[in-house]
DNA sequence: CGGTGCTTTGACGAGTATCAATGGGAGTGG
DNA sequence: CCACTCCCATTGATACTCGTCAAAGCACCG
């Protein structure tokens, strides 16, 4: 993709043509001038697995966008235990509005692709348009809806239905619009078994031995250890305590 | 941190007067005329403990200010399995904006006072003032920070550690200017038993246990199950996993 | 080939749930 | 004032899920 701030369509900058935060994310509260003035200072850039994007306790002086890959984020005790405490799709917001810290870590569980801007920026916008505060507050209780929705499965579920609910919360990410209809799902886990330990509150060992028994059950099937097939959807959710 | 304006008790509806939601709730950002169009519209409620506020699922046509004491958010499996997502103190406030039904249900935990006015009434002076949503974002990221702080404690802490964690929660909560000083603290639980296994994803045989082990070694004492002494502050601390 | 990293599988034990009984305070009625 | 009940909390005995430790399998890569 070509860096010149050639403006078409619209006055639309370039980088921004082709960005799904643009329409679903929060850069759909902007108009195309707004877009202009903030692309001046943001940048595209790829993340390679693993590496940490937001340190705890970290100074954040930028935010960005996630245009593709997935970002855990986590929390860590003393001893090194590990919570995931949020996981990030594309075009999800990235950072803490109103705090110069972070609670969490953010580090890229896959590749990731970010549209990255000055925390400034943001919030000089902010002030401008209500509009992006709108947004923000929309995405924000979103998470905090999925976050209490994970807290009934760490708190009250078995290892079994933590790790159907997985299979299910990843497979409704790949493929929202899925009918109830449609019986097959198939898709690469964003996570290793350790990452989705960390999700669940399990330890690797236990996250094998579930998806051993799925497959043994026939409710899923694994290939190369990432790329899973449910073969049947029902018995997945019934497992799950729909 | 929080501004507080300065607005002359004249024109101020005797409703608000001594509302603590109208400093450091999301009253905070009406002027008066719009305080006395709001006032027009709320009333104050009593609810007994253990009274529902909202079902899950239900429509829900107000939104509340907790004024005193404690609301619990749950969801609950299919089989009753149930756990507490978040707990509201004064002077919170008490709905989901943008959405017509709830994702949780809302519990009286203790005797609670509120202030409730339609949704609508919000709704519409959300849309002409930014500083009340501004207000409501900010709510609602200090409730994700609570409830991811709360993910890490559900995932990856013992029994042990769950308890501490939540009596330094209660205990903050009483007094949040608790200097690191103090050793001792006292307080009131404004939960039972079972509501606290709930909300910490345990049984109440086990946080009973628990309860026991803290008071045998001399870190806490209770007096009628409900009244709380903290007397080895830093030790408690050093359980919950700081 | 022999590493290295991730996953699976197995054997065992610790921590917590479950089931059951007891304790204790508050309210009620004799 | 004392039984009686109800509700909640505590305590005990036992079962079972899941964590821990150890080893082996498997793909990828130099």
């Amino acid at each position: 993709m070509n860096l010149r701030q050639d403006v078409h369509t619209a006055g639309i900058p370039v980088l921004c043509q082709a960005c799904e935060a643009r329409h679903r994310g929060i850069c759909g509260a902007l108009d195309s001038d707004q877009l202009v003035a903030l692309a001046k200072t943001s940048s595209k850039q790829t993340i390679a697995s693993g590496a940490e994007l937001v340190g705890d306790t970290e100074t954040v002086e930028h935010y960005s966008n996630v245009l593709a890959g997935v970002v855990k984020l986590t929390k860590t005790l003393s001893d090194g235990r590990q919570q995931i405490v949020g996981l990030q799709f594309a075009p999800d917001f990235l950072g803490r509005p109103f705090k110069s810290e972070s609670a969490v870590n953010a580090e890229a569980a896959t590749d990731v692709s970010l549209c990255s801007f000055p925390k400034a920026a943001i919030e000089r916008m902010m002030k401008q348009s209500p509009e992006l505060e709108h947004r923000l507050l929309r995405q924000t209780l979103k998470e905090l809806d999925e976050a209490r929705d994970w807290m009934l499965t760490l708190g009250r579920k078995t290892a079994s239905e933590k790790v159907a609910s997985f299979l299910l919360l990843i497979a409704n990410h790949i493929d929202p619009t899925l009918g109830e209809g449609e019986e097959k799902v198939t898709f690469d886990l964003p996570l290793t078994r350790a990452d989705i330990a960390d999700f669940l509150g399990l330890t690797i060992e236990t996250v094998s031995r579930q998806f051993t028994k799925l497959r043994a059950e026939g409710i899923i099937s694994i290939e190369n250890n990432r790329h899973v097939t449910v073969t049947r959807r029902e018995r997945l959710e019934a497992r799950a305590g729909h």
